[in-house]
DNA sequence: CCGCCTCGAGTTCT
DNA sequence: CTCGAGGCGG
């Protein structure tokens, strides 16, 4: 048993000794012990603390551990309250925003300092006599929730400051989950079958209101103070940047990131760099809060309404946004799949409009926990296709319905769910597979989408016969499968009658038609739309049959030769070519006169970039990528669309993306269009 | 049998 | 771009 004395010194040796070791790893990232070593300090800590209860203190580094779940939060009153930012969204709303300033400024001089405004909830900290007595939400600005018993648990944060630290004080920042924090916190759930969090942002509140703080503990929350709320009996620098380094000084943790700039012109190039490497950061960010230098100038310039006019958040462009989900509509594919897209209130996002967005399946829906009626958040993946990311369920009424795929499709008389585009009741979802197809080969959507993946730029690329143009000639009769487009040419009178369609265009249309007679055979095989065949393996029967009739004849030990084509995709082929009508159609082709050129017999090593992998990335200036593509297979070599190990040259246009920066990582040579002319010549 | 790598299929809006 | 699944090598 330790004596009472001398184990009251020891535990405030540890406290001492652990806030510091807590400073240097939290704050400065520094650490001068090992994980193992400090863990061994709380331990010991908690275990004299355990053994002499009366020394237990709330500010003691073993408090951050978490207490049991309160009843509820309790209200804090904002003695001075938490104000909203004005936002601009241009650089002209910027310029007015400063140019007001100047007028209301006169000749006075300032210069201001920016900072990240990092998607997390602001709170206020309020210390007395050098002790964290009470951290709060911002609530509505005056009144916020006492969240102290949560907040401890943020490691960053000091319990306690210095004894020259004013002797009360509150000062404000921003909790936030870092993006290598969220994920881990989303992958820790997957793998425990909870809800994962849509963002870094909802995952934050969500972790600060938690009412057992032993969950908020287990959360990678951090913290960076932006400023002082107010502060008693200390007099303190006279500059927003001083005031920064001087909190600092005193135990917080403020954002490297902050700079001060001298002019308006710092400001938008502060501004632009970080609009464009925002993704580089470790935290999500919204965009940039500029505020002007000069304290004593934001006691001249005051609020307007809730806001200050001496700082405004510039807002980079939305990626992401909040909509609700009014329903979820099922769309039948070209093979047959069975879609559930999501149908939105239509919401701004990045400058566009969005209405629908992919979902892909029904386990992704599960997973994600997306439900008819949710408010759900949106972004467009890679800057382009808007995809639901996931619901903010703290928004949720009770009222929305769980989306199955089979309750939702319509029914027949008999009450049996039906296919939505041809109302039979095929519905099958094969063994381990996600997706749900319509098995009737004859429904209407599959035929009419058949024919628009025949038409398409990588099929027979007939120009001027699209998704609407396939679907009129489709619903019109006038087309009801690949081969009636070959006889159009008899039926011009039937066209022209056609709404949305005149003369010249028909005219164009038929000589498109004609001009695709002579595509090359793999081309064709692809534009059959066989189950499993791409334009990849498409290209590859080609080379192997090398002529229609070959293909016709083939046995399935015919495959069993043929590189990268296993038995899932030989039997798709050998069902297909088996049907009649498909045998009967590709025989109509060949009579209208559909004859693909034979595909010469490859021979390896002979072509000068045979045996060569590239990958085209950005923008060509000589041709389009798929040109650049073709080029390169015509000369022997393959042209890939994602860079691997195995890829020799990536040749890179202007805009490259992603597939440059893995090139790099994996130390693959890189061609700018110039030198990729070069060899194109040279190995002509 | 598992973990790559590739390929196929579907997706939004102007 | 994304996800799922086929093919294949370890």
């Amino acid at each position: 048993m330790t004596n009472p004395d001398s184990a009251r010194s020891r535990i405030e040796e540890l406290r001492t000794e652990i806030n510091h070791h807590n400073y240097r790893y939290h704050v400065l990232d520094s650490p001068e012990i090992s994980d193992a070593e400090y863990d061994s300090l709380i331990r010991e800590l908690k275990q004299l603390e355990e053994e002499n209860p009366q020394f237990l203190t709330p500010d003691s580094p073993t408090q951050r551990v978490g207490a049991p779940p309160v009843e509820a939060f309790g209200v804090v009153e904002h003695p001075v309250p938490l104000l909203s930012l004005g936002n601009v969204f241009t650089e002209e709303e910027l310029e007015n925003w400063y140019s007001r300033t100047v007028k209301l400024t006169g000749d006075v001089p300032f210069d201001f300092v920016g900072e990240h405004k990092i998607d997390g909830l602001a709170v206020a900290l309020t210390y007395v006599d050098g002790q964290l007595i009470t951290g709060a939400t911002r609530g509505d600005g005056f009144r916020g929730e006492n969240i102290t018993r949560n907040l401890r648990t943020i490691r960053s944060l000091p319990l306690l400051v210095p004894k020259d630290a004013p002797p009360r004080f509150e000062v404000r920042g921003e909790v936030y989950l870092s993006r290598p924090g969220f994920e881990k916190l989303n992958r820790d759930r997957t793998a425990e079958g909870l809800p994962l969090f849509a963002n870094p942002r909802n995952a934050a509140a969500g972790s600060v209101r938690q009412l057992d703080s032993r969950i908020t503990t287990r959360r990678p929350l951090d913290i960076y103070i932006y400023m002082l709320g107010w502060a008693e009996g200390k007099s303190l620098p006279h500059t927003h940047w001083e005031m920064l380094d001087y909190l600092k000084s005193i135990g917080f943790k403020t954002n490297p990131n902050n700079r001060r700039l001298k002019d308006i012109e710092a400001v938008k190039q502060f501004y632009q760099t970080w609009e464009e490497n925002r993704e580089s950061l470790p935290y999500e960010a919204d965009g940039i809060v500029f505020k002007i230098n000069q304290l004593n100038l934001h006691d001249e310039l005051g609020d307007i309404g809730h806001e200050p006019r001496w700082a405004i958040a510039y807002k980079f462009p939305a990626v992401q946004g909040t909509t609700r989900l009014n329903d979820i509509g099922i769309s039948v594919g070209r093979t047959g799949t069975l879609n559930p897209t999501a149908i939105l209130e239509p919401v701004s996002v990045g400058g566009v409009t969005i209405k629908n967005a992919a979902l892909h399946n029904e386990d992704d829906i599960r997973r994600k926990d997306i439900r008819i009626g949710d408010t759900v958040i949106i972004q467009r993946a890679g800057e382009v296709i808007p995809e639901v990311v996931g619901p903010i369920v703290s928004q949720r009424t009770g009222k929305e319905k769980e989306f199955s795929l089979m309750d939702r499709l319509p029914k027949n008389d008999r009450g049996q769910p039906v296919c939505p585009s041809c109302g039979k009741t095929s519905i099958v979802r094969p063994e381990g597979e996600v997706m749900y197809y319509c098995a009737n080969a004859a429904c209407p959507a599959q035929l009419q989408q058949r024919i628009e993946h025949f038409t398409s730029r990588g099929a027979m690329d007939i120009r001027g016969i699209g998704e609407n143009l396939s679907a009129t000639l489709f619903e019109k009769g006038l087309v009801r499968d690949i081969a009636d487009l070959y006889c159009l040419k008899d039926k011009k009178e039937e066209l022209v009658n056609m709404e949305k369609l005149g003369e010249k265009s028909a005219e164009n249309m038929l000589e498109a038609i004609e001009k695709s007679k002579q595509r090359p055979l793999g081309r064709l095989i692809y534009a059959l739309g066989i189950k499993h065949v791409g334009s990849e393996t498409a290209e590859l029967l080609a080379g192997h049959f090398r002529s229609m009739k070959n293909f016709l004849n083939a046995k399935s030990e015919d495959f069993q030769n043929i590189e990268s084509i296993g038995p899932i995709t030989a039997e798709s082929i050998i069902d297909f070519l088996k049907q009649e009508e498909n045998r009967d159609i590709i025989h109509r082709l060949e009579s209208a006169g559909v004859f693909p050129e034979e595909q010469a017999a490859i021979s390896p090593g002979e072509l000068l970039l045979s045996g060569y992998e590239f990958v085209v990335t950005g923008r060509l200036e000589a041709f389009s990528r798929s040109k650049a593509e073709a080029r390169i297979k015509e000369l022997g070599g393959s042209a890939k669309g994602s860079v691997t190990r195995k890829t020799d040259y990536v040749v890179a246009g202007s805009d490259p993306g992603s597939k440059l920066t893995r090139a790099r990582e994996l130390g693959i040579k890189v061609l700018d269009e110039k030198q990729f002319l070069e060899m194109l010549e040279k190995k002509q």
